[in-house]
DNA sequence: CCTTGACCTTCCAGTGACTGGAAGCCTTAT
DNA sequence: ATAAGGCTTCCAGTCACTGGAAGGTCAAGG
């Protein structure tokens, strides 16, 4: 299967897929023209690539998950560890974003937003720094 | 005042400072051995930026609240607009971790996480599309 | 006066995970 | 024979810094 077939079953860009190749996580082999030629193991590698990426997953957490899916004598364990340590940091990102939105919203809703130059958000931003 | 008092007061590190001046965000003085000099102007408005940056506004929104900052016949409307446009990728943000957290959190809680290969994680990153 | 150490300067390269584009080869259909 | 489309590689750019090298400047101590 050329580049543009697994890109398709996929789902992910014909770039991603060379870039992934280049980075060592897929290993597509070639037909004799020189095109990449996907096997349907590659290909459920790279659907595989594409959960964890958009799990949001790092690359390298994907290199060592991969790793493990491919590896029969795998622990459970690791692969747990792995999405535990992820899923500290989502929620550790959820918490920061939430701590800016309930900082923004508020001062989003203190602003009237017309055409007079008087306003909260820059007072915020700029003014002495607040409880 | 030199960079390091800058970095001190302002809270962003130095390198980050010399950057906002590459970029043109700020523009303090130099003194005659070349040392840039901060003064109180521009301190704050590294203040400024730093708790912009800590909102999560990007580089170039930052630019424009400055800019807005500086206007004294700046329209109120305008910040409000650049403020919730932000706001609403902050939520968009957050809405997108909630999701990945949902699915990997429960992917997480399946998993026994001992020795043995079995792994619910896995099987729902490789396995075929679930409902 | 000299040295030491802490500053400061500029410039270059790297981060993560792609993405866009150029230049050129291959295939398929007309 | 040619045109369109797909494939290849390689280089550069994204965002907002960050690290490090090479070298100039300054204040204190001997």
């Amino acid at each position: 299967m050329n580049i543009s077939d697994a890109a398709d079953r996929s789902g992910l860009p014909a770039k991603t897929i060379r870039y992934y190749e280049d980075i060592g996580l897929v290993r597509p082999a070639r037909s004799e023209n020189g095109y990449r030629d996907f096997g349907e193991t590659e290909l459920h590698k790279l659907v595989f690539l594409g959960r964890a990426r958009a799990l949001g997953f790092t690359i390298e957490d994907c290199r060592a998950l991969l790793a493990l899916y491919e590896d029969d004598d795998r622990a459970s364990g690791d692969v747990k560890r792995i999405a535990e340590g992820h899923l500290d940091q989502i929620n550790q990102k959820i918490a920061d974003l939430e701590a800016m939105r309930a900082t923004l919203s508020h001062l989003v809703a203190c602003c009237h937003g017309d055409d007079r130059p008087d306003c909260p958000i820059l007072e915020g931003l700029g003014g002495p720094a607040q409880a």
